[in-house]
DNA sequence: AGGCAGGCTTTTA
DNA sequence: TAAAAGCCTGCC
């Protein structure tokens, strides 16, 4: 079906903005976007245009949700002011049409421990090789098979060589210590929805190898929570080089994950171009 | 108590 | 060889 869009997106700067590590991309402006058991395949033939070999039944209850397209994000953007903030301005600009995907959160909580201390291909590789030895074989509309990402229970019946083979290096207890607390009932992703920003943070904060960034991480791509902001390398750079004397986090509440996400896939394309 | 150095698997550039 | 969407431990 063919979907007009209440406000321009951008598929690719969606995927180059970092929070998504399993998206394809089969052509300049075409994806294979998985979720839960499905896949379906986007091509963006204009800035508000998006064709997808789904149903119109199937975009409404489960695409259009994942694209975050009930979302004003114009209206975000207003808050930000070219002569006040002209750094978030630019990256603003640079970046328009990201959004936060709405993705699921157990994948967003294993695959956040993934990211600390690599690169993202490197994050794709082990998220990759987790899918295919213990995910879920599923078939998309085109008859093409992939793998779902592996639940809780899957993960928990995985082998210590077959989740070593995922090249996970020291995250793997992690990755097994999280698994044991939700499979266990210690924790579930549901009863995380419920909490205030503060309360679900220490909740997860609480859990080894999770720490503010990979919650907050959990919190804006897995919770839809848009004022979590990911204090990573990049961002601490920006703040450091962008912002001497302090950013105005108090601002741009309860949207400063949003800003934190044009702030981030600006500043690295600025790096990757040399100019930063 | 709170802050900091060092170590950690593996891949990538 | 250093750095990579960091976190944990041990030390002070």
């Amino acid at each position: 079906m063919i979907v007009s869009l209440p406000e321009e997106i951008s598929l690719l700067k969606i995927v180059e903005s970092g929070q998504c590590f399993r998206w394809k991309r089969t052509g300049e402006n075409s994806f294979k976007v998985p979720f839960h058991d499905r896949m379906v395949r986007m091509n963006q033939s204009g800035p508000d245009m998006l064709e997808m070999n789904c149903t119109e039944d199937e975009y409404l209850s489960i695409w259009k949700n994942y694209l975050d397209l009930d979302m004003d994000y114009g209206k975000m953007n207003s808050r930000i002011h070219k002569r006040k903030d002209p750094f978030l301005w630019n990256a603003m600009k640079a970046q328009n049409g990201v959004r936060i995907l709405r993705q699921d959160t157990w994948e967003m909580l294993i695959t956040s421990i993934i990211t600390q201390n690599r690169n993202i291909p490197a994050i794709q590789k082990s998220v990759e090789l987790m899918c295919g030895k213990a995910g879920t074989k599923c078939t998309d509309p085109e008859g093409e098979e992939f793998y779902a990402f592996p639940s809780p229970e899957q993960i928990h019946n995985m082998t210590d060589d077959c989740l070593g083979g995922c090249k996970l290096g020291y995250r793997m207890k992690y990755i097994r210590d999280v698994t044991e607390a939700v499979f266990s009932g210690k924790l579930s992703m549901s009863d995380l929805q419920a909490l205030s920003d503060e309360e679900c943070c220490k909740k997860l904060v609480a859990l080894n190898g999770v720490g503010e960034k990979v919650a907050a991480c959990v919190m804006l791509f897995g919770l839809h929570r848009l004022n979590a902001f990911p204090m990573d390398v990049w961002m601490k750079r920006i703040l450091e080089n962008e912002y001497p004397d302090g950013y105005p986090f108090k601002s741009y509440s309860p949207y400063n994950g949003v800003f934190q996400q044009y702030m981030f896939a600006y500043y690295r394309e600025l790096a990757q171009k040399g100019q930063r």
